[in-house]
DNA sequence: TGGGGTTAT
DNA sequence: ATAACCC
């Protein structure tokens, strides 16, 4: 693979300076004490275009030309090829035909194999390290802390020659090798280096990264440079680099709604919000938004990399220009359901809670969804690792009795999505430890577990029970 | 705007 | 159950 990437200038290994020749005696006072929250290495990896390069794995004849993945009426997403010639995320399928005619496009509405690959990735970086967070289907952080710390002591023992970045240095700062928190984020961008290579040699997959002391600096600084690099953030440069977004609601973790009521007070750029009164934010969106927006804006972000684990929840909507009858309305549901039960068999855990949401058709932008949810009736879910075809009708009945619940049957409707969710999943059922019953089920005091490599419910027969 | 996901209230 | 956020 050929990495289309440049060195920093002023971040070349021609920083080391002559001192120290044999054993980096400066480390001893500086590392940062055991038990330290105060300075971590995160990095956050982020797949380019990831369905389109999924799709032209699967269709290697579509490599070389203008890819876009459709759903419903839009390129949700584009290959480099298409976006140099003027398409773009979530385009109209019409404006981008019309830019650009040769684009190809695959339909992307089943995300099964998206899915597959994606957890493929989360758990190739959980053999570097065990935490990391998913963010979507094609983003993940990973904490790097404690493996940048095992590798600082092996350093100290070995020769400690390779001391040079990886990638890029937002900002072309240069590296201090005598300042800890450089080299920490240094060996992080070694680190990020052979994640990359990994993903490339073990999926086919590139990617971007980026590497810094916090979640929000992290997946900033890894848009830098975009297809396939990666780049380092040193704390010197953070406020540069926040700086460099132009408007609030390019911030992680200020969304839409948030945007509107800071601009309604005159917020618009990072500064105004860095200098705005804290006890005005506070009144105007809660104590606990304003603090955590303000802290953002100055680059501050103490939220950690939480694990993201198996997923909570599974669903599958369908979206539409009409559906006015309950018969449709069933037949969609029972489509979306289907494909759901293969997913749980899958998956191996049961859920317990089940959720019908649908969207009403308003001429407004309104947007908005409403949901029924209830619990699961035991019979189905003992029923649920092994033929799906005996709790098809029962969950479809529970569905139906949710979807009259919010939609009055006997007036006219006009519903433009559906969606079924299952969710509060448990291990296998409600036998809790400690309990007769936990004993006497056999897929619990046996050794099946449903860890990250999917557990098919193969031998095991809950009904009996 | 699609077809997903998460957490907080 | 909804509302906010993320992709």
């Amino acid at each position: 693979m050929e990495r289309a990437e440049t060195w920093a200038a002023g971040s070349s290994p021609g920083a080391l300076g002559p001192e120290e020749p044999g054993g980096l005696p400066w480390f001893h006072d500086q590392v940062v004490p055991a038990g330290s929250s105060s300075s971590r290495v995160i990095v956050h990896v982020d797949l380019d275009c990831f369905y389109a390069q999924v799709e032209m794995i699967s269709h290697p004849e579509l490599k070389g030309k203008p890819l876009g993945v459709q759903q419903k009426f839009l390129v949700v997403t584009c290959n480099y090829e298409a976006r140099e010639l003027g398409v773009k995320k979530l385009m109209n399928v019409r404006d981008a035909k019309e830019k650009c005619p040769q684009l190809v496009l695959v339909n992307g509405e089943d995300l099964t194999r998206y899915r597959e690959v994606s957890y493929k990735v989360t758990e190739l970086l959980e053999e570097f390290s065990p935490v990391v967070e998913r963010l979507g289907f094609d983003e993940n952080f990973v904490d790097l802390t404690e493996m940048v710390e095992k590798r600082l002591e092996q350093l100290q023992r070995d020769e400690p020659s390779a001391l040079t970045v990886s990638g890029h240095v937002y900002g072309n700062q240069p590296i201090n090798l005598h300042d800890i928190l450089h080299i920490r984020l240094l060996i992080g961008s070694q680190i990020a280096a052979e994640m990359r290579e990994a993903m490339y040699n073990q999926l086919g997959l590139t990617g971007c990264a980026g590497v810094a002391s916090n979640k929000l600096l992290a997946k900033l600084v890894s848009g830098i440079f975009k297809p396939n690099q990666q780049t380092l953030l040193l704390p010197e440069s953070s406020q540069d680099l926040i700086h460099s977004l132009n408007h609030i609601k390019k911030m992680p973790g200020i969304g839409y709604k948030t945007t509107k009521r800071l601009e309604a007070l005159g917020i618009s750029s990072v500064r105004d919000l860095q200098t705005f009164s804290s006890k005005i934010l506070e009144r105007e969106l809660g104590i606990s938004v304003a603090q955590r927006i303000q802290k953002l804006s100055f680059g501050e972000d103490n939220s950690p990399v939480t694990p993201s684990g198996p997923p909570q929840s599974f669903s599958e909507e369908d979206s539409f220009k009409k559906c006015s009858s309950e018969v449709e309305a069933k037949n969609k549901i029972e489509e979306l359901l289907a494909s759901l039960l293969n997913r749980v068999c899958q998956d191996g855990r049961k859920p317990h809670t089940v959720r019908l949401i649908i969207r009403r058709y308003s001429s407004e932008k309104h947007y908005s969804r409403e949901s029924r949810q209830c619990p699961i009736p035991s019979h189905i879910i003992q029923k649920l690792g092994i033929g799906n075809y005996d709790v098809m009708t029962p969950m479809v009945d529970v569905l139906m009795k949710l979807f009259r619940n919010m939609v009055n049957v006997k007036m006219p409707f006009h519903l433009t999505l559906l969606s079924v969710c299952f969710c509060n999943l448990k291990a296998l059922n409600t036998a809790k430890k400690g309990t007769i019953d936990y004993y006497l089920t056999p897929s619990l005091s046996t050794t099946s577990r449903s860890g990250k490599h999917s557990f098919k419910m193969k031998d095991t027969h809950m009904e009996d029970f």
